[in-house]
DNA sequence: CTGAAAGCGCTTACAG
DNA sequence: CTGAAAGCGCTTACAG
């Protein structure tokens, strides 16, 4: 039989004993296997396999001052919040399955939340092939600071995807690992950063609007007050209008807090108002397909009667329709060039801090066409 | 000026150096601060955050024996796939904004690999619910192996969310740490388990086919040969027609492998035969959106002409037109329940091998409705 | 190529 | 409530 039997787990001393050897050279057959006699090295290797030996990462980690492991940092996903304390495993004996209509309109929306996802993806991708395992926190509410706290003692280094995490915090942490932080306006001058260009892309985007829609009236659909990318990408939207010898106070602004509802209930605002704008620029996808949502139950044209934009470019925005033209943020990438960030302070500790701008993607599609 | 910092980092020496206590007293303020008096753990707290000091997670788990970590291993996630050896980073003065026009037809589809993340949210929240800290894991084809024995050694106990991991290297691990197998088959008695009802859902969904749209000419669409899940679920519907007095055999089942692309193909191939069968009953919803894209263009309807089913409970099933019957399985619930399972074993070593299954939900949408 | 020994930074009985 | 001391399981010079 096999599995489930949880004894002592052995230890390089058994592993030792059992091949004759001094736990010396069970870690060099674990750790530089060309330093051993071949058939020392076989010896060791069966007696591993035979006593089912894994090595401890916290011992290694703890003689050789280094743990092998990269840390991710994120604040609270909102996809996390609908879980809750409600007890989700089934009743013993409860039905394995149930059959219901699911109406159009029953059940939450779930939030992709792509942007985590992604940046995870990337992160763990890029971790792995330099060699490093990855360990991922997420911060609930309750105390970033332990949560940031208790990854960095377990890493070699972390990035951190939040600017819920106070200055003290990060002071403090950064004072034993490299911290990098990802997206987010740069902290003080001495962190490593690694974000996207939100200003730029989006001043492409309204340029293009201007020049190659003839666009002089918008609107714009802002996020919430505390986000830095929202407040760079409204940058970038004040820019090219101000570039074009437009006035960006002119411009009514929304607040549609990020989500696909509020930017619904910005399109009933912009509805029930005197006139259209002849575009919607939206600060994120989320709110631009809640938009088209009501624009399209109303039987307002897009992009015939109204242009709509978002940003980031979610895979529900190429889906839509008509599909929305948006600003495609390389999130993987930001995962990726994150754990290169810390691998290369880690590398070298004394080098200038980093500040590494990922390009972005103005992507035209059908919700603004017509106008190319 | 702060962070970027990382001299040598302080330990429980300098700590309690700086304070005037002993280490001990300063591993107590640290863990159990009540049994401490007041005035020295304030005094230690304020040399802690003076000194900057974070406890090593090392020197913690190989003291206490318990290192708070529990890990997750996935196979190859397939939207990692993409990632290669490319260079990501932008070269130096590369511009920050690139502008295109995105047919419709224009780049990959993302595969959603909702499945993992979701699985993988869920387990992040139970563990830190728990009290635990998350280690990831992705197998790239190269060695499982090593990658899950990497993980073993960091954590408490582990869930394990492949097939491809060797009975050898399970039994190897599960002598260091509790291992859970999520989802795929029950790999002898000996191992903890979680999976869904693959079998009941495809069954009752394939039930109220026959007893409520009158179905009695289906055409099965089947994932990857090697496929636990695909077996579960085929299973499951040819119980269904047994139980109706239909036989399995007169159904053809074509391979769709799990993918969008391929349930086109299986599509294709269907409106080239000579009959359309009644309803198309697929193995996941990737494979039945396959099957829509290619009948929606043909003008067949969609359930006038054909009904289609899938199973999973992706998000784009339901953004689908018609929106998509399915089965959702409970994939974040999948990962909670890992979790408590990997813990209920580490509090209870002895207990009996644990195989808990998960109910399904029948989702009946517009893809089979009017037979209700 | 191999072994003896120190040391990594904590926790935890055991005394007091 | 606090301290001295052993020990957790490895790695790594240092000898040989």
């Amino acid at each position: 039989m096999s599995g489930g039997h949880v004894a002592k787990a052995s230890t390089v001393y058994d592993v030792a004993a059992h091949s004759g050897v001094s736990i010396a050279t069970v870690s060099r057959v674990l750790r530089r296997p060309g330093d051993v006699r071949a058939s020392t090295r076989e010896r060791v290797l069966a007696s591993v396999r035979e006593l089912g030996y894994v090595p401890s990462a916290a011992a290694r980690g703890l003689a050789a001052s280094r743990t092998g492991v990269l840390g991710l940092y994120f604040p609270s996903l909102d996809a996390m919040e609908e879980l809750g304390d409600a007890e989700f495993l089934p009743a013993p004996g409860a039905p394995l399955v149930d059959l219901v209509v699911d109406m159009p309109d029953s059940g939450v929306v779930r939030p992709p939340n792509l942007y985590f996802d992604e940046v995870l993806r990337g992160s763990e991708f890029e971790a792995w092939r330099q060699g490093f395992a990855l360990m991922v926190g997420v911060g609930r509410g309750t105390n970033p600071t332990d949560m940031v706290g208790d990854i960095a003692g377990r890493v070699d280094g972390m990035a951190i995807l939040a600017q819920s995490v106070s200055a003290e915090v990060l002071e403090h942490v950064s004072r034993r690992i490299p911290v990098v932080l990802i997206a987010g306006p740069r902290r003080g001058d001495d962190f490593d950063h690694v974000s996207v260009g939100n200003t730029e892309g989006m001043q492409a985007l309204t340029t293009h609007l201007i020049d190659g829609c003839a666009v002089t009236d918008f609107a714009y659909v802002a996020g919430p007050v505390d986000s830095p990318d929202d407040a760079e990408r409204h940058a970038g939207f004040v820019a090219a209008l101000h570039s074009r010898g437009l006035d960006p106070a002119q411009v009514p602004v929304h607040r549609g807090e990020f989500s696909r509802l509020r930017g619904r209930a910005v399109a009933s605002t912009l509805l029930d108002g005197r006139r259209m704008p002849r575009a919607v620029v939206c600060a994120n996808d989320q709110m631009a397909l809640g938009v088209l949502d009501v624009l399209g139950a109303h039987g307002v044209s897009v992009p015939g009667d109204v242009i709509v934009t978002g940003f980031d470019g979610i895979e529900a925005g190429r889906q839509a329709s008509p599909r929305l033209t948006t600003v495609r943020q390389p999130m993987v990438d930001l995962g990726r060039a994150a754990m290169r960030a810390i691998l290369s302070r880690l590398e070298n500790p004394d080098q200038a801090p980093i500040s590494l701008r990922l390009p972005v993607k103005v992507l035209l599609r059908e919700s603004s066409e017509g106008h190319l």
